[in-house]
DNA sequence: GCCGTTTTCGGCCCGACTGTTTTCAGTCG
């Protein structure tokens, strides 16, 4: 898929040119850029059934970008862009991750500081020489450093959403392989954490040497950097490692336990080993130099006396204190989640029709599904008023009435102002089946404004979702300051239910918080937030974020059948 | 560079916020 490729290139030709101040071509690269994402086809693939003239068919793709595309296909690479990129002095590609700098401040960094690089930037920002420039100050520099910080954290990580679909190919493609009887992805991917650094593989196979050459020799490696008889070790072009492993039968729970991790857990575990005279490795569990169990990850765990863990709750923090005294939570299952509860279509900024999302989201077997279009001020976002939303509403009711075996409630994500008001009046938002709110501006408010203004939103009795709660967007900016005991309570207190956001990159409520929330009796909701079809698939990834969190299927809201969700949200 | 048409040019989703200014450019969504 060499759709995200040609989309990352563009976004990069968009800030080039703006960085140059060329009119409208940014726009238009941009643009073009964010369809590409949301393309479901390869590209290639489009190309190759109807050349430049079907690739133009694409919303915000002309002759011009076509060709480009062609240019890609062809060559691997596209001229404007290694030109521009060439004759730019600075690295604008990371300065940019950088949290409030576009490239218009990168060029004044430039031509005033000679700012080149995210280390230069740092240097600068460190000896105070923002703050002095015009129209730059020291909160400016301030917000640059906190900038930094976040994008240096958040390097060499990827994002679960990104990479669970290429660890299940992976897994599918050596599963394939004569004499390879298993293969699993290991590591953070299968605990599910949000972030993944790297990728490990386990497979049972009765010839090794064939499994290692296969794996190092897939079109993903950029690299091989250790190929042994056991063990091989590659780069990919994504710039993330991989590891493959190969371990006998008898040893694969052991080694499957020992490389889902995470660590503490792991410590935890041999300590418990320890304890019972037990040793504890990724080839089994031995008493003396008999193996005792190693087959199977379930009978590791009860031979340590303790219930079976679910890899996505293996961080140490409680679940095996849990699982000793019988007592972990009956997790809900991925199959349990009903229906998706945010989503968008062409009446705001998303690019399917109503119908069409309904149709998507009934082939993944959704029973339901809330339609929840921007309303209020966000105008980029196509965010509508009272009237459109009269008539937005209709185009649902429409839609419902014309697909079957799926319902659709007429929803919205409405913004909350910086007082805490909901921006369209109570009497239209009397007439939606679903008000999700959420902030999307004055996100550096003080916790304790911050923590009212959501209280007061809550407190609204139209208001049935918290939305991506804490506004945090992974690799690129940390969540807002809010109390979030307070506003727990208050979700109790007025029956709001608190998102957990599956869009890959927000992953919002965090699984810490979802595990605070649900012991305080905050009930869930789930949805993808898709802007395109093709994300509404996300919702497994909500979905794990309620694993990690230890919810049952009763602290879900998309886990109630269709009649209980209706009762639920006109309580 | 795209797009639609008043169809081969002339517009181009825009409102709010931040941090700087004391009216506004840059950034964000």
């Amino acid at each position: 898929m060499i759709n995200q490729s040609i989309s990352k290139i563009f976004y990069q030709i968009s800030e080039y040119y703006a960085m140059d101040d060329v009119a409208f071509k940014p726009q238009a690269y941009e643009r073009a850029a964010r369809v590409i994402e949301g393309v479901e086809d390869d590209l290639a693939d489009i190309y190759e059934k109807g050349g430049v003239k079907s690739l133009m068919a694409i919303e915000g793709v002309g002759q011009g970008l076509a060709e480009k595309i062609e240019e890609f296909i062809k060559t691997g690479k596209i001229k404007e862009y290694e030109k521009l990129k060439k004759a730019c002095p600075v690295d604008l590609e990371h300065l940019t991750l950088v949290q409030g700098l576009g490239p218009k401040s990168v060029k004044v960094l430039y031509e005033k500081l000679r700012v080149k690089t995210l280390q230069d930037l740092e240097k600068v920002a460190r000896a105070g020489k923002i703050a002095k420039l015009p129209r730059f100050g020291k909160k400016t520099q301030d917000n640059i450093l906190r900038g930094l910080e976040y994008v240096k954290g958040g390097q060499g990580r990827v994002l679960l959403g990104d990479i669970l679909p290429l660890a299940r190919k992976f897994e599918a493609r050596l599963a394939g392989i004569k004499g390879v009887s298993a293969a699993v992805a290991a590591g953070s991917i299968r605990r599910r954490k949000e972030t993944v650094g790297d990728i490990d593989v386990l497979a049972i196979t009765d010839d090794s040497a064939k499994a290692m050459d296969y794996f190092c020799n897939i079109p993903e490696v950029e690299k091989i950097l250790a190929k042994g008889e056991n063990k091989s070790s590659v780069r990919l072009h994504n710039g993330l490692n991989a590891d493959f492993l190969v371990v006998p039968e008898e040893s694969f729970g052991a080694a499957l336990q020992y490389f889902t991790g995470n660590k503490d857990h792991n410590i935890e575990l041999r300590k418990i080993a320890e304890s019972k005279k037990y040793k504890l490795n990724e080839y089994g569990l031995f008493h003396g130099k008999k193996s005792v169990a190693g087959k199977t990850e379930k009978e590791i765990y009860e031979k340590l006396g303790l219930e079976y863990i679910e890899p996505e709750m293996r961080e140490n923090t409680g679940e095996i204190e849990a699982a000793r005294e019988g007592n972990l939570p009956n997790l809900v299952k991925y199959e349990d989640v009903k229906g998706d509860l945010q989503m968008h279509s062409t009446w705001s900024d998303g690019s399917f029709s109503i119908l069409e999302m309904a149709e998507a989201a009934k082939k993944l077997g959704r029973e339901y599904i809330a339609i929840t279009d921007h309303a209020g001020y966000l105008a980029i976002a196509g965010g509508m008023k009272e009237k459109k939303l009269l008539k937005y509403m209709a185009e649902i009711e429409k839609a419902d009435k014309k697909i079957s075996g799926i319902k659709i409630l007429k929803g919205a994500e409405v913004d909350i102002n910086k007082d805490g008001g909901l921006e369209i009046k109570d009497e239209v938002l009397a007439k939606l089946d679903i008000v999700l709110a959420s902030i999307h501006d004055n996100f550096k408010m003080d916790k304790e404004a911050m923590t009212k203004r959501v209280c007061r939103a809550m407190a609204n009795p139209h208001m049935d979702i918290w939305a991506h709660p804490s506004g945090r967007v992974l690799g690129r900016r940390e969540g807002y300051e809010v109390d979030w005991n307070i506003v727990f309570k208050q979700a109790v207190k007025t029956g709001t239910a608190i998102e957990i956001n599956a869009y890959p990159e927000r992953l919002d409520l965090t699984w810490q918080n979802v595990k605070r929330a649900i012991a305080m009796g905050v009930k869930l909701s789930i949805g993808t937030d898709a802007h395109d079809a093709g994300h509404l698939g996300y919702l497994e990834l909500g979905a794990s974020v309620a694993r990690r969190g230890w919810c049952e299927k009763k602290d879900i809201i998309n886990c109630l059948s269709w009649e209980d969700l209706l009762n639920f949200l006109n309580k």
